[in-house]
DNA sequence: AGCGTAATGTGTTATTTTTACACTCTGCGA
DNA sequence: TCGCAGAGTGTAAAAATAACACATTACGCT
């Protein structure tokens, strides 16, 4: 860190100056509010949605917002999106993972604010919406445009993140109920990463990859054959480390 | 974002409030120092090193830390992080991204304060320090322990980042010079990936992506048989786009 | 000049992974 | 009981990866 003058501590022994007072040297930074904004996934009739409310800035009247808060005095960021997470939707142990901090200087019209984006994933019937607030509600990623402020923006990188997180990690998982059907997690994928896959091939990875429990249990309510559901097993996930598989670009 | 009471107009027409001021909405907001550290990884004599300085902080007497500063008025974050890289390196046209805001409330001991970590990979042949203050060098990577703040953790988030963006994207030709060896390469790729590789694979993978241009020269200055020499090829390198190759974990 | 050394450069085969592809089975609903 | 719609299954071809050995070239030393 560049010192301001006024903390600079001439130091002999060493030399150089040491800085003694750090709590003056904080002092003198610039200070910046911080907000967490949460792109909140979740997938429902066969759909990729996120979770949006109304933007409750007159200026922004009409259009789409992320679900977001500034950070509390204190706060950590992680704590601040589990937070936002919690308040929105009753839950807190879903998947969450910070994306990427937005900081354009004019992002947002009341004056600089960094954003520190956070992904989340959650299966949509595992909880009802509590709060109704701001009409929050399940949006069909596909076909959003108008958001508040830079969310357009964050919402694109997030999604782009989720497909390629999807590639290396079973992410996925969390938007489905404990049960699913295999044909459940192809849609997922479909869904997700926007493309077609071949029935039997994509049945043969993933029993390969061997993590998946047969609970011996089969849809109910579909109008034909009911499918296997199957459950993830997260202890066997651990073993699956890869060795190099050569660069892909 | 939960608006701060004050700052609340009612707004009958849609039956719920809008806020008007954003700047005031703003003001509301705990606001917190931002810095920046730039986690500088170069190339040198088959080894993986990192740009580091002496602490200047007395109660981190000693021990190293990264290179940062904190984010100027107005400035945005990968503006910061280039300046630092400017100050410090005297270049601007290196490769810089970010990976991860970290928030910590105790991480630094003259209070809260958010930092975000840019990696930044850059030839150290290019160019020489030209400032030496605060003892700044290249440290190799292996064994450091013993940093200022949470530098180490940061650190080790970074390079494992490097590890994983290595496999799918060429970022390590900015760590050598502009014309290379394709032992120079591999050796780059070993020392970063830690591990070692074939060296007739290596070349028939690097010579099917097809982004080497053959300069027609040869090293020099080897105890025996030069090499030949490689450029990389930017414009041929966009059209490597890969489909969806499976899921790997 | 010649020889040892050390790293360059190259091709084939076996293995594994990926892709492409079609028919039977089962349960539901009419 | 018949039609429908999706479940369930295997094989063969193609592509990618892994393993592996020997001739070549320049340097440096004697």
């Amino acid at each position: 860190m560049i010192a301001n003058e006024t903390v600079i501590q001439p130091n002999s022994e060493q030399g150089r100056t040491l800085i003694k007072d750090v709590h003056q040297l904080v002092e003198s930074y610039p200070r910046v509010p911080i907000t967490v904004d949460c792109v909140i996934f979740g997938f429902d009739n066969n759909e990729l949605k996120v979770l949006l409310i109304r933007s409750d800035i007159e200026m922004y009247k009409g259009k789409w917002s992320l679900l977001g808060d500034f950070a509390h005095d204190d706060e950590e960021l992680d704590d601040a999106a589990y937070r936002v997470l919690r308040e929105r939707t009753g839950m807190d142990d879903v998947y969450l993972e910070q994306v990427r901090t937005f900081s354009k200087p004019n992002r947002h019209p009341g004056g600089r604010v960094f954003t520190v984006a956070y992904c989340s994933l959650l299966n949509t019937e595992h909880h009802d919406l509590k709060i109704l607030d701001n009409e929050i509600h399940w949006h069909s990623v596909k076909n959003i445009c108008d958001m508040a402020f830079d969310h357009k923006e964050i919402l694109d990188v997030c999604y782009a993140w989720l497909q390629k997180r999807m590639l290396e990690h079973p992410l996925g998982l969390n938007l489905l109920p404990e049960k699913f059907s295999l044909r459940e997690l192809q849609n997922l994928y479909e869904a997700i990463l926007d493309i077609k896959l071949d029935r039997r091939n994509f049945r043969k990875k993933f029993f390969s990859m061997d993590f998946l429990i047969d609970t011996g249990e089969y849809e109910d309510d579909v109008p034909h054959r009911p499918g296997r559901l199957y459950r993830f097993d997260y202890n066997k996930y651990q073993h699956n480390k890869r060795r190099w598989t050569g660069i892909e670009f």
